[in-house]
DNA sequence: GATATTAATGCAATCGATTGCAATTTCCAT
DNA sequence: ATGGAAATTGCAATCGATTGCATTAATATC
């Protein structure tokens, strides 16, 4: 008689006088084994207080019920919505989540792809750092059939499910928006174009002025980290230019922010003298004065949806090839940009 | 010849000629074995793209290398501050972080916890939800002998470390403040009794109204849910009554803003008329106008030092006694409670 | 050069569950 | 009763690494 902590399935065996793969089968609900036996060994193992060994079970059937998941930042509105949803979903199904953050640096984002390959996830689900422009730790994934799915910074060359938000759309109708309410020069603060959703959003903006019949002027585009000090400063910088804007739209809603804070110091009303449309819909955006016109998306919804997708890979209901799903985005527009009474709350 | 994907410590060693025990203390850097023939082994296994099989390992060693944290909501700024610092830390000791979210649900708290357990996470860190009065769940943790650290919502009746804010603390300079702003009725709006940090927030503004020579008006003391709602709801109340306070100490920054935009609405002047601090230094408060003065918790660090002793005690250096570490709150003062010019800005 | 030490390496059991295949039992129809 | 299909159950290998103990090789001592 053993006398260590854990009760197994041997020791229920033992007790009963049967095999542990009976057992083992009783526990799993497995029909081979008689409805009689079943109730009995799942009795005896309520009463022996016996815990499943994940560790065991996972070892031979080298699953493990575990979704990867890596952000740049945790500690981010978007991506802890992101997070949430992801959970949620995975939750439901039994499947554990287990969360890393790159920060945004590609050794870090390559060492945890490696901790969780080695830690034999069932799938991953990432999106990538601003630093990554190499993917061979995420080509682990998908060269070894490990089911991977890109939500927001995805990238292009690896061929895999991918979930963005319409940052083109999103951009298009933030830029139109400002056109609508009379603006006539409208620049935009954008991000880092190694990653595709700042790309988008350039792209959107340009979209819609050229269909504006606006000609696109490069002394209105700026390229930036998307920080709060790039903020102020590219609203300073716009400002002295010898033809100085009367609407940015800007890449993200901490630039938005920063600007807007910039030009209520040096007393430039907002939206009168310059209107401003952000991106993203932080929780800020909605409280602060002026509220900040901005793009919502839909982070919690796209976890869920990442979720989904990940784990029909994972149960191998992946008939269809690859997809790239585009998450709807919704302009909100608060008083950073409403020139116009008449103007609608919100925009599909 | 085995022809399947991965290669195990057999396959080197065969490929050797030695046995797979000396090539398992080989890659373990054990001393038994010998400089040269440690290197041999190491290069081939590089070679033949060796990975090591975690969950074998897992399962003889019986650990993980894993710890779990539980919290109510990922997506809460000061929740996902204190994942960050866990991860952080975990990190840098080649830990792995599993997160999930309660949504301040007991029966989802509790199939987490087991869950968790399941899964052998080598120990646990905690924030309980606002349902939980009932522990056995956790227990679980702390009979088995696995480590257990709680953070901001701990529970009294488990012996473990527990890292808290000074709520009190907070709470008391939170209202000295007032007091010293002139203030002469001092309400509190404050949470959930059954949550020690409401408690404890309750308790600093009740010791520091006392200490500055106040009576406590109960009419002026209000127990909500801290939602949103409830701000505009108390604020709306607190005016109501015959003799109105002329300041507010919140148990939260989400009803501090919504207290202060409920005042916007009904034109009283913040902080003139009604002088208002919250609670947590969400990211908004900073940024509303006015902006909040708020009790600055160091969720970051909170985490980190959660994570340290938790590691510390799964490592075996947990020589004392289990301790509550009182992580120091910051007075941030803002617009929102600022009323004489020479106050300073922080108050440690 | 024989023996005592120490350094390296190998053997084989173990962690706890899963599963293909074989063996046994049960149940029916004849 | 009896043959045989169907329903249950058991055997034993397997997943891949770890580790106490035994064994062999290398080095030291006299």
């Amino acid at each position: 008689m053993k006398h260590h902590s854990e009760t197994t399935i041997h020791d229920i065996a033992k007790k009963l006088n049967i095999s542990a793969s009976t057992v083992s089968r009783a526990l799993n609900n497995n029909p081979l084994i008689s409805r009689k036996t079943s109730e009995l060994i799942k009795k005896t193992a309520a009463e022996m207080g016996y815990r499943p060994n994940v560790l065991a079970a996972n070892l031979r059937t080298k699953k493990t019920k575990t979704i990867g998941v890596i952000v740049p930042l945790i500690n981010r509105h978007f991506f802890s919505s992101v997070i949430s949803g992801i959970e949620d979903i995975a939750y439901q199904s039994g499947f554990t989540v287990t969360i890393s953050q790159s920060n945004d640096l590609l050794e870090k984002e390559s060492y945890i792809a490696h901790a969780l390959f080695a830690n034999r996830v069932d799938g991953l689900i990432i999106s990538i750092g601003m630093e990554t422009k190499e993917y061979s730790h995420l080509q682990l994934f998908s060269e070894r059939g490990i089911p991977l799915v890109f939500f927001d910074r995805v990238v292009d060359e690896i061929e895999a499910n991918k979930i963005v938000v319409d940052d083109f759309g999103g951009a298009f109708k933030a830029t139109k928006h400002l056109v609508g309410q009379g603006c006539k020069r409208i620049a935009h603060i954008g991000g880092p174009l190694n990653l595709n959703i700042y790309r988008n959003r350039l792209g959107g903006y340009k979209a819609a002025l050229e269909e504006s019949g606006f000609e696109i002027d490069n002394s209105l585009v700026l390229q930036t980290s998307l920080t709060r000090e790039d903020g102020a400063n590219s609203a300073k910088q716009l400002l002295q230019l010898p033809d100085a804007p009367d609407a940015i739209f800007c890449a993200n809603d901490t630039t938005a922010l920063s600007a807007i804070t910039h030009f209520k110091d040096i007393g430039k009303k907002v939206p009168e003298e310059i209107a401003i449309v952000g991106f993203s819909n932080e929780p800020f955006s909605e409280v602060v004065t002026p509220s900040i016109s901005t793009i919502k998306q839909p982070g919690f919804q796209m976890g869920q949806k990442a979720a989904e997708l990940l784990l029909n890979q994972i149960n191998g209901f992946n008939a269809k090839q690859f997809e790239t799903f585009v998450m709807p985005t919704e302009l909100v527009v608060r008083e950073s940009s409403r020139k116009l009474k008449d103007c609608p709350e919100a925009v599909n």
